[in-house]
Order: structure tokens, then C-alpha cells, then sequence
DNA sequence: CATTTCACCTGGTGGC
DNA sequence: TGCCACCAGGTGAAAT
């Protein structure tokens, strides 16, 4: 589900919703894959505490946490969606979908719920006066800067598709926007990273951010069951040039969108657009 | 080190 | 209807 533009909505979705609230009560699931820290340590550093704000680094959303509802955050929960994991504000009373691994109820009376089928996703706690706080590993590719750019694929033997997902370079681009930005800039998934030219990288940077500021805009894609914090689904799935559109026409030439396997990733390109 | 492959999970779809 | 193969937004460990 989630690549950088449906973590902003959910993160912006939460913040609008939650922030000031306090954590009354958490409850954790059995099953122990979500819990990258163990589940009794997030249920004591989370029941009690006031959510400060949240927001989105890489494909994470951060929960800031302080002691008291205007104070400096003293931790953070930590949340990756994986691939199917939702981010819900509810009601109590709503009913509780399956696999639903945490609820938190809040002062205000709204649950806090994640929920997550494949169990793919993670639950963090950091208590910031032990560890620093979280940030993601790569650079964030809305902000990036032409230089620096380029400079992530100096070198790199491998495809500009396998490198685009490396959330160690760039943090938050995953297999739709890296198959949508390189339609966009017209570079062919394949192509090694390190022989695109400077003109290229430059039509790539600005094609990714495009590509995903216009998906934030529209709530992200719901390719089949994404939703954002309030369980509305987005709409960037209709603006899709060759995502999931095998053997269908080309937006811009017709030709038919073919499909290979790239990094272990279904990858789907413009044959006649994209050299 | 850089890069590739695969396991981790459940559920939906489409062929027979 | 049932069974089976295959596919899915991600990532991190193991192998190369």
C-alpha cells in the first residue's frame, strides 16, 4: 500500500486528528512480526503520554511524545506500514477489522488503530533519552537537490529502477512512483544507473517530485485497498501512465505498456517513450 | 563493499 | 464450487 505520497496523507491525516490528544490506554495483538520493539515496552512508554504531533520521514510516520500537552517530546512512536498496513482514527464503538495489531484509546474518545493482513509492517517505541531520534536513512526525494542527486548514482552498476527503490539513497520512493517518474522523464527502467546522463538525473529528479507531490494532492493511489487516516481512499491510481497497465495502450504514443522483473519487482515501462 | 535473491505473511484473482 | 498457481504498495538477511 504505502509509498511516500499515502504515508504523508495517513501522517497529515493523524496530525489533524490526534495531535494534543493523550494516550489513555494501548493494546497489543499476539502475534509478535509487527512489534519491532517488544509489545510490553511500547503498552508502558505509550499509556499516559500526550501526541505532540506527527509526521511522515521516508516511509515512516513518527508520533512525537511528550509528558505533557505543550512540552518537548521525550519519544516517538515509530510506524511502517509495510505493505498493507492502515493507520485508522476511529471511534471506539467502530467495528474492529481483522487483523487489527494496536489500539490506542485517546482522551478525547477516538481509538488510534493498526491494522495490518500480511503483518509486514512495524510498531516502534524510542524513548529519547536513551536513543536520538528516528530519521530515515536516504534523502527525501521532494526536496532533494539537483547536485546531490546525481551524485546518489555515481558509480552505481545497477538498474536506475533496482537504485530508485533503495531506501538507503532515497527514502520513500517504491514500486509505483519509481515506474511513474521514469515514464515521466522517459528513462527505460533498465537502463544502468550510472550511464544516465546529468540531463537525464535532472529530468528524474523533477519527474519524481511532480509525480509525487500531484499523487499527495489527489490522497495517493488505492490500487486495492489503500486508505488514508479516516478510511477514504485516493485517487491517483487514475493518473497511472504504465503502473499495473500491462499490454494496455501508452497514455502518449499507444503503444502497448510492457512488463519485466526488475529487482524481484514487476516493472512496467513504455517501450517506444522510455530509452 | 555492492548487488541479487529469497523469505516473511495473507488474500484476491483467474484458469481448469 | 474447489483447488492451485500466481500476484500484490516493502524490507532485511543470506548468498553471491
Amino acid at each position: 500500500m504505502p509509498e511516500l505520497p499515502e504515508v504523508e496523507t495517513i501522517a497529515r491525516g493523524v496530525q489533524e486528528r490526534v495531535c494534543g490528544d493523550r494516550i489513555e490506554q494501548a493494546w497489543f495483538g499476539s502475534h509478535p512480526e509487527p512489534f519491532k520493539s517488544p509489545a510490553g515496552l511500547q503498552v508502558r512508554g505509550l499509556e499516559g503520554r500526550f501526541i505532540l504531533a506527527v509526521h511522515r520521514s521516508g516511509k515512516h510516520i513518527v508520533c512525537e511524545l511528550g509528558t505533557a500537552r505543550v512540552s518537548q517530546p521525550s519519544a516517538q512512536w515509530i510506524v511502517h506500514l509495510g505493505m498493507t498496513g492502515r493507520l485508522l482514527v476511529t471511534t471506539p464503538d467502530a467495528p474492529l477489522a481483522p487483523h487489527t495489531h494496536a489500539r490506542l484509546s485517546l482522551a478525547s474518545g477516538r481509538e488510534l488503530r493498526f491494522v495490518d493482513p500480511r503483518r509486514f509492517g512495524r510498531l516502534e517505541f524510542r524513548d529519547l533519552s536513551c536513543r536520538a531520534a528516528f530519521s530515515a536513512a536516504g534523502v527525501d526525494p521532494l526536496t532533494i537537490q539537483a547536485e546531490e542527486f546525481a551524485g546518489l548514482f555515481h558509480g552505481r552498476k545497477l538498474s536506475i529502477k533496482a537504485a530508485l527503490l533503495n531506501q538507503a539513497l532515497l527514502s520513500g520512493v517504491g514500486n509505483i512512483y519509481a515506474d511513474e517518474g521514469l515514464f515521466r522523464a522517459r528513462i527505460r527502467p533498465s537502463r544502468q544507473a550510472a550511464r544516465l546522463t546529468r540531463a537525464e538525473l535532472e529530468r528524474l529528479r523533477l519527474a519524481l517530485s511532480e509525480v509525487l507531490r500531484h499523487s499527495i494532492e489527489l490522497g495517493g493511489s488505492s490500487v486495492s485497498d489503500y486508505v488514508d487516516a479516516a478510511g477514504v481512499r485516493g485517487f491517483y491510481q487514475l493518473e497511472h501512465c504504465v503502473y499495473q497497465r500491462t499490454a494496455e495502450p501508452c497514455r502518449v504514443c499507444a503503444t502497448p505498456i510492457r512488463r519485466i522483473v526488475l529487482a524481484g519487482r514487476s516493472t512496467h515501462y513504455c517501450p517506444r517513450c522510455q530509452r
